[in-house]
DNA sequence: TCCATAATCTGGTCTATACCAGATTGGAGT
DNA sequence: ACTCCAATCTGGTATAGACCAGATTATGGA
């Protein structure tokens, strides 16, 4: 039934796909090694992995370094557009979620801040770099770089929760307009180092640029997502 | 200056970048084949081929099938919350657009578009395909599904511009709330054929279900864009 | 029991080579 | 000039092997 000039590797991805189906692997379970799996398939370990590359191009499996590949869990669903916190949305929808701090501190607005911001280069300004996990497992790094102006002393707050909930409670900030950007790259550098991940794997890149009433710089938060984590789901219009 | 233990194709990566910014390659342009490069760096295909997967992953350069590669064209900016059609969007950006309607028909609704329309299943639905360019570069196909009930006739008029520009005017109407789902995926089977990719090319997806004032379904966009090809970019918050 | 270390297992990288299929090109014949 | 077809060029697929580095596991001594 099948076309014979289905090249092997893709056979191969309809088979693997069959056989974790059968074998009921569920979110975060282990596939055998590669060289277990090329012998089991008769093939090579080099085509096991371009069918590999493919189920993980589709998202139905991941890689972690040097351990193995395991199965995707679900998608979380994630609304940009609102200023709900991380762990609620995580939590709404029965998963765990758990945010590190890998750094904060402050320092200067550089020239493509300046540019994007419409602060001076060289102003004071909060840098917060966070890793955010759901059951466990590393889905996004977080740059978020905070006006001071608005907020003086938050570094000394704990920045494992959510941020924007702070700003509005502690300090009474609320976004009155933001311009948001999402597009997919490939993760580089530090973020893909932060995650996990190979250099160049496929991520989703999300932008938040929020200003307050005047037009004044409040926030920007530049998320670094793993491709398959994440659908982001947006409802517009509806006033209700 | 470079750490001895960086991977070779991901040396070849950087001295690639360089050399394209030397030879001052521009949007569209072909690179040298992979065996004419995989001599001038000294190197084996496989390993060039990997280096350039690199780049390809990265948005530099992408690949037309036996053909050969080419540097990557700047992202297209895209607003999936307005009404605003794809030429009017392209042309304003400085490229040329093309749509091309590959099939029209009018059809009966599916059990996954009922669920999520709240049509019932076997209702008549109009089923558009298009692919849609930039520069002669195919960037992204999409489907449109739309309620018959609100415009008879449709499939009779020209599929090549905006659809809702069509609606809008021909039929009067608007949606009055959209359900917006994004996330990455793997063009796959007719998809990554009509895109001239890969099976398992990257790329992204766009959903847009739109009701009207009654809550009534009006029309189901899917959209199936190329990694490369876009950046989304959304205002919220701000009424004038 | 604990901890340091060695053996082992895993995916990651790389070479060298071969053949295939689709796309392009060049030339012969009209 | 034009058309058709064969040669050639391109990236795509596949084999067989090798070695590396990080992660895990087993082991043996304190």
């Amino acid at each position: 039934m099948s076309r014979t000039d289905y090249p092997v590797y893709l056979q191969l991805r309809d088979r693997l796909w069959d056989w974790i189906e059968a074998e009921q692997l569920s979110s975060q379970q282990r596939l055998p090694s590669e060289r277990e799996l090329s012998e089991r398939f008769h093939t090579t370990r080099v085509t096991i992995r371009q069918a590999l590359s493919q189920l993980e191009a589709e998202g139905l499996i991941f890689r972690s370094n040097r351990r193995g590949w395991y199965i995707t869990p679900e998608r979380l669903r994630y609304d940009p557009s609102r200023d709900v916190g991380f762990n609620r949305y995580v939590t709404e929808q029965g998963f765990s979620p758990r945010t590190e701090t890998l750094f904060k501190q402050l320092t200067e607005v550089p020239s493509w801040l300046s540019e994007i911001s419409g602060l001076d280069v060289g102003t004071p300004i909060y840098h917060v770099f966070r890793r955010r996990y759901v059951d466990e497992r590393g889905l996004l790094v977080e740059h978020n770089y905070i006006n001071p102006a608005h907020c003086p002393g938050l570094l000394s707050e704990s920045t494992d929760l959510s941020i924007w909930q702070m700003l509005r409670e502690k300090y009474d900030l609320t976004p009155e307009h933001r311009d948001i950007e999402i597009y997919p790259l490939a993760l580089k550098g530090l973020e893909a180092e932060s995650l996990n991940v190979n250099q160049g794997a496929a991520g989703l890149y999300i932008q938040r640029l929020s200003f307050d009433q005047r037009g004044d710089f409040l926030e920007l938060d530049r998320e670094y997502w793993l491709h398959d984590a994440l659908k982001i789901s947006v409802r517009i219009g509806d006033r209700h």
